[in-house]
DNA sequence: TTTGATGCAAAATATTTGCAGGATA
DNA sequence: TATCCTGCAAATATTTTGCATCAAA
């Protein structure tokens, strides 16, 4: 039988965690790491891994798998799907209503039993498709 | 202005394409050089990827971008969704209709351009299932 | 005082790239 | 013969992990 594991408060992970609330961007493991360490100097990157996968994991906060390899995290516990952008990678929340209907109607259509999906849109974000139309004008001229 | 890129035919080539052809399993980059290499046992990780690259950008094959950060490929180009199991990774195609109405209702939701979407599945496959409850059998005994 | 958490560094994983030589069109 | 492609190895990028020590409860 599982015993509840028994979680600690530390320093780092609270800071770890303000720091992802604060942040409404989306940012990965490596942008947590550098802004905790404003506060904490000391902090590793194995220790912000390791609170991610932890707070993750306790339904804190929400770990966004994106396409792109990189992960992500947000506070944002309620459903939602994400837009990111393909030159820049940044992660927007979309505000698009589940299609939980989806989900199932996949009985019989799978072998898998369906425990959830994500939906990632792909796109241009303003800041890069503002850089793009300036690149095309140079390219005419 | 960008010329045509001039893409040759070789035997590296040649033989990934078939090799993913005749998989019809997502493989991963990894797997897909070891078959090739039972042909071409010379053949490097690296042309591996490089052409898996060029492959993908010219629309010969598909790359799926898992949320699992480690890519697959396949070879079936009309629009279609993959379902992945989250203990095995393994990857399957799930014959649900695209909802493109979903991507037309954006006007306005957002500032991206958006250019695409894609939709995974999560869920456990029969392989893991099976496993998982002889697991659970076992610890009960 | 128990054991969960940390910092550090090394390892693991997945992918990309520089370069010199080789093959294709 | 021009340039595209390859093998090899090193580099990069991201994440995980072993271990001795520290600190929360």
């Amino acid at each position: 039988m599982l015993r509840k594991s028994n979680i600690r408060m530390t320093a780092q992970r609270r800071v770890i965690f303000e720091v992802i609330k604060e942040m409404h961007s989306h940012p990965t493991a490596d942008e947590i790491y550098h802004r905790v360490r404003e506060q904490l100097p000391h902090i590793s990157l194995g220790t912000v891994y390791r609170n991610l996968e932890l707070l993750s994991n306790e339904g804190i906060i929400h770990k966004v798998e994106t396409g792109s390899g990189q992960r992500r995290y947000d506070c944002e516990l309620h459903d939602h799907y994400h837009i990111r952008c393909i030159h820049c990678g940044q992660v927007e929340d979309i505000p698009v209503k589940q299609v939980k209907k989806v989900q199932y109607d996949l009985t019989g259509v799978t072998d898998f039993d369906v425990l959830d999906h994500h939906l990632e849109f792909l796109g241009v974000c303003p800041a890069c498709r503002a850089k793009q139309s300036k690149q095309e004008e140079a390219q005419k001229n």
